[in-house]
RNA sequence: GCCCGGGUGGUGAAAUGGUAGACACGAGGGACUUAAAAUCCCUUGACCUUUAUCGGUCGUGCAGGUUCGAGUCCCGUCCCGGGCACCA
């Protein structure tokens, strides 16, 4: 019977359906597991191949898992608030709900396509009110709740408020703004309402702050830097401005450390975890304090310049500091001397781009205000610089330079002659480069000389507090994150404002629906579209993309609960995800800002677990393989007359002068013949303008005039002889103007690639073409002929009648046709078919351009496995007992993809699953004992396929609820092992050999052999070595 | 510049210190067929030797090291991809 997926797979697609076959409960005797996938967001142009590939590996994750004896949780969902469709809406004026909604069912209905074990009944979809009621109920939660160092985790602001009206807040070690002031109790008692609410956000967990964003006017709305390309939005090109604006910011600094401590604990890759290093960017230094030693006017400045370093321990090499030019502290530091010269620099400096400022790093350039400072560790005067490569954004805006020990100061000091001590015995070539080791010992460091650097940092912090000269100090990068998006398609911030302080709706108000509005647009002030929404009292701006995606991984556990964001049974229950997997570009978004939160609700003892997500993957991305066509320009026209018609058919005349390797020259002719005065312009029937100037140059020069359209040549391009014939006749007539009477229809002229080696690469236009109508990097004619991009067209085929297109990698987009929709493969092959291909391409790992070159293969194991149930039309499966060698194959296949599918190594998996195939077909094997459990291995694979041999089997029940088959390590043993003979270290033959033999028989069975015997030459073996299992080594 | 990955046949890849290239694609040859498709069988890293078998040399970016034995571990180096970037 022949093996039709298109007719098995829609039957039980619909049967898993009518049965519940993938709804989960929230309880069962059974150990729980939960594997989730980044959930999608639903783009206008549809699911394609690379969507899938984690859907895949997580869907035979959680087959597999569950045939183990778990109930897993694998939901599905959607990311239905963003950008793109609020983008098209603003174009459209359609709703972006509608929009959505379009794309989601389309979503739906692709993902339905693939056999996904997904319970859709707890589907979620972020723009759903029910489900953002919950996003703004957290949004409060931040809101009511501070961070306190003493405890370590944030607590309810009304704490805070007890605490302030008894002591202030002097005994408060909280998280806030950096200006907050110090208050008595007292002060805060005599305090309006208005006056401590306002005081208040300076300790709440998210507040409404001032920050530099990426404002694009024509997009109305801020970009995060990613959004950002060049200076202007990536999305539109619109410029972009750095703009100070109230916003509301997330205090995610707050558990900076948390955050860096946690990843710690979880099994995630280690560049992800790395990443996230980088962006919270701890460096653990210390403080210090540079007296100013200069007649600085009085009450003018503190006296000193605050700098961090991460370097203490090379405070001795500190031989000069730099300051940033913007800094106010700049004019009062400038002496009059050398007043002019900082002056020009700041005004230099202020001039440069952040672009130029970061394209010449290699040239240092500086000024010297006349001002010195007193290094704290050995009292020297050093001179204070102000150069551009500090920056006044970091840390205080001033370094002090240690040019021995790091590059820029070095190239700094090399510059303008600047003393370089070196301070470590360590260091070498300070003649030539900075050396910033941190091995040996100390020198000319006075108190730390002969330390090593362990000892020399703790000894430096501890002398410096003891002076009061400084302190140790942690200082991060991470920054609080801006949650304000002054946009329409997101979930509305449930606040009202009031004299500048915001209220927030009491929980019984959610949630708070967003209204309707006439446009999607800012309005004329350079409000918010929410501005524009009737009747409207609440905050305008909406929040951001990874607001709903950074909780709803609990939402999946209970996902229609109205009274609260997730059941405390199901969270008992299902506890946290247990496998996680997606793309890496979330590296530093989503996954830093759901670690944030979920750290929050765990100290408000809502969720049982710091960390959401034990395990993560990162699956590669399937790239695209774009194809390519070429337009003919004019140019190829000309070079094509001279290649093809005139130097073959016109050079034994000797008749032709041709205007030169310059085809482009405009005012003499393509072509002029030396006899008979006829010249030639090449030219497109569109150029009237063109022609008649030529024409009327011609007449003047006496030259007769042979116009050849690009598009009469278009329509002749395969058929040079005639081209040729038509040169002859103008040759040969007298006429002044030949042109052609007909009007082509032909309009444009496509090239085969692999033609183009003839021409100039500025002959034609490479133009993407959209692979669906390409096989094999040709171009499928039939198909092209129909298409909108080739109306009017015509084609240069090769020798064999082809036209082949050249390829690249792209990204996987609409905008590069490279395209591939899943439910095409599913229709060719099937879904099984597509899902184990999907794997077979490698690792899930790694990124990969998209190919299907090589689906043959698993297309044609589905069939061969099918085939092994059927003999004709009948199903032959019997009862006999399997021989050892069919169990062998069997338990061989248990084995390695069991071990496979716990590694996540589902390409081999398949391969596994070919062998078994292979070799039991050598065997002629159709017995159920064997191939009962072999639908249970594939199953997880290929759903389809043994749902439908599973049920011929006589099962009544699902395979999915089947179990999982052990192997038995008795069916692997063999008689006899074919040993590998290595004799120093190059293999020189095998030799059978007992399994169970003892290393002395081993021995003298290896040293029995002739061509152990030849290789040993007469000589003693100096050792041998025998490995059970694995091989003889022989050392001579 | 710094931090992560990664370099293996014509191609996708496999090999968790033990026979490098499993499995598959592609290619070549053959069987079946009136023919084609489908299917099946054989060959397929490079080179040398041989009628063929047998056999040998080289081979996992490059160059070293550890080891009886290295694609795998260590050191150096080059190249490719990703991330961060005058971040003190």
């Amino acid at each position: 019977m022949e093996y039709r997926p298109s007719e098995i797979e829609p039957t039980w697609r619909k049967w898993w359906i009518d049965n519940n076959t993938y709804k989960i409960e929230n309880q069962g005797g059974k150990p729980k597991y939960y594997i989730l996938d980044m959930f999608p967001y639903p783009s206008g142009a549809g699911l394609h191949v690379g969507h899938p590939l984690g859907y895949i590996a997580s869907d035979i994750l959680a087959r597999y898992k569950r045939l183990r004896g778990f109930n897993v949780l694998h939901p599905m969902g959607f990311d239905s608030f963003g950008l793109p469709a609020e983008q098209y809406a603003i174009q459209t004026g359609q709703h972006p709900a509608i929009t959505t909604e379009q794309n989601l069912t389309r979503y739906r209905e692709q993902l339905g396509n693939i056999g996904f074990s997904f319970d859709w009944s707890r589907e979620v979809r972020t723009s759903d009110p029910d489900f953002y009621k919950w996003t703004q109920w957290i949004f409060i939660q931040l809101f009511n709740h501070y961070y306190d160092h003493d405890a370590d985790k944030a607590l309810p602001i009304s704490e805070l408020e007890k605490r302030f009206s008894v002591s202030g807040n002097a005994g408060v070690r909280a998280v806030c703004d950096d200006d907050t002031p110090a208050i008595s109790a007292a002060q805060w008692n005599v305090w309006s309402e208005q006056e401590q609410q306002l005081f208040l956000l300076k300790y709440r967990i998210t507040f409404p702050g001032e920050e530099y964003v990426n404002w694009c006017s024509a997009l109305g709305s801020v970009l995060s830097n990613d959004e950002v390309k060049d200076g202007v939005s990536e999305r539109g090109g619109h410029p972009v401005e750095r703009k100070l604006m109230k916003q509301w910011v997330m205090r995610i600094t707050a558990y900076a450390d948390r955050l860096l401590e946690g990843l710690n604990t979880i099994d995630w890759p280690e560049s992800i975890k790395e990443q996230q290093r980088n962006w919270i960017g701890k460096s653990v230094g210390a403080s210090m304090k540079f007296t100013i030693d200069a007649p600085l006017p009085v009450g003018e400045g503190s006296g000193f310049i605050e700098v961090f370093t991460t370097r203490v321990d090379t405070i001795y090499g500190a031989t000069f500091m730099v300051i940033a030019p913007e800094l106010d502290l700049v004019k009062t530091l400038t002496t009059d001397a050398q007043r002019s010269d900082v002056d020009g620099y700041i005004k230099w400096t202020s001039g440069r781009s952040e672009i130029e400022r970061m394209a010449d790093t290699r040239k240092a350039t500086g000024v010297f205000t006349g001002s010195y400072a007193i290094n704290p560790a050995n009292g020297e005067r050093v001179p204070i610089w102000i150069a551009d490569y500090v920056l006044a954004g970091y840390g205080t805006g001033a370094v002090m330079a240690v040019p021995s020990g790091d590059q820029r100061d070095w190239n700094f000091a090399t510059a303008f002659n600047l003393p370089i001590v070196p301070i470590m015995d360590s260091q070498k070539d300070l003649d030539t480069a900075a050396d910033p080791s941190k091995e040996g010992r100390y020198i000319n460091s006075e108190r730390i000389n002969g330390m090593i650097y362990a000892e020399a940092v703790p000894t430096l912090i501890q002398w410096l507090e003891e002076k009061g000269l400084g302190r140790g100090k942690t200082q991060y990068k991470l920054r609080n994150a801006v949650f304000s998006r002054q946009r329409y398609w997101g979930e509305p911030v449930p606040a009202i404002w009031e004299d500048g302080v915001p209220t927030l709706l009491d929980e019984k108000e959610l949630p708070l629906v967003l209204p309707s509005v006439d446009k999607y647009l800012p309005t004329e002030t350079g409000e918010p579209p929410l501005a524009r929404a009737k009747g409207w009292k609440y905050e305008l701006s909406t929040m951001p993309g990874w607001a709903g995606s950074s909780w709803y991984f609990y939402r999946y556990m209970d996902p229609h609960n109205e009274h609260e964001f997730c059941s405390k049974e199901a969270r008992d229950y299902w506890q946290k995800v247990d496998f996680y997997i997606g793309g890496s570009e979330h590296a530093v978004g989503h996954l830093l800002y759901s670690r944030f939160w979920n750290h929050f609700l765990y100290d408000m003892g809502l969720v049982p677990h710091r960390e959401f997500a034990q395990k993560l993957v990162n699956q590669g991305m399937i790239q695209g393989r774009s194809n390519f066509v070429y337009r003919a320009k004019e140019r190829f026209f000309e070079e094509y007359l001279w290649l093809k018609v005139l130097q073959p058919y016109f050079n034994e005349e000797g008749a032709i002068n041709i205007s030169g390797p310059d085809f482009e020259e405009e005012i003499t002719y393509d072509f002029a013949f030396a006899t008979n005065n006829l010249v030639i312009e090449v030219t497109s029937i569109k150029q009237m303008d063109k022609i008649e100037r030529i024409r009327r140059s011609a007449l003047s020069d006496g030259k007769r005039l042979m116009v050849l359209y690009n598009e009469e040549l278009t329509e002749q391009i395969n058929e040079p002889d005639a081209i040729a014939e038509k040169i002859r006749r103008a040759l040969a007539s007298r006429e002044d103007y030949i042109v052609s009477s007909e009007s082509p229809t032909s309009e444009q002229l496509f090239v085969s690639h692999s033609l183009l080696y003839k021409y100039s690469p500025e002959a034609v236009t490479k133009l993407h073409v959209d692979v669906n109508i390409v096989e094999d990097d040709v171009l499928v004619l039939e198909k092209a002929r129909a298409a909108q991009q080739f109306a009017n067209s015509n084609f240069k085929l090769d020798a064999e009648g082809k036209y082949t297109c050249s390829w690249e990698v792209e990204k996987m987009s609409k905008s590069k046709f490279n395209v591939v929709n899943p439910d095409d493969i599913v229709a060719e092959h099937g879904a099984d078919c597509f899902r184990m291909f999907e794997m077979f391409l490698g690792p899930i790992t790694d990124a990969k351009p998209w190919n299907t070159k090589g689906i043959s293969g698993v297309s044609g194991f589905l069939r061969k496995f099918w085939s092994m149930f059927f003999e004709g039309e009948n199903f032959r499966v019997t009862d006999e007992t399997p021989t050892r060698d069919e169990l062998r194959v069997l338990h061989t296949c248990i084995k390695k993809v069991t071990d496979d599918i716990e590694r996540m190594s589902m390409n081999t998996c398949v391969s596994h699953l070919m062998i078994a195939t292979n070799d039991l077909r050598g065997l002629k094997c159709a017995k159920r004992a064997v191939l009962e459990p072999l639908v249970i291995l594939i199953a997880p694979f290929g759903p389809h396929i043994a749902e439908e041999l599973w049920h011929r089997l006589g099962h009544n029940m699902s395979v999915c609820d089947a179990a999982w088959p052990i192997h038995n390590e008795e069916f692997l043993k063999t008689d006899s092992k074919e040993y590998p003979i290595q004799i120093n270290g190059k293999l020189r033959g095998t030799i059978e050999l007992p399994t169970d033999i003892s290393a002395a028989d081993a021995e003298a069975a290896a040293l029995g052999l002739e061509l152990v015997q030849k290789w040993l030459n007469g000589k003693m073996p100096q050792k041998i070595r025998f490995i059970p299992g694995k091989i003889i080594s022989i050392s001579v």
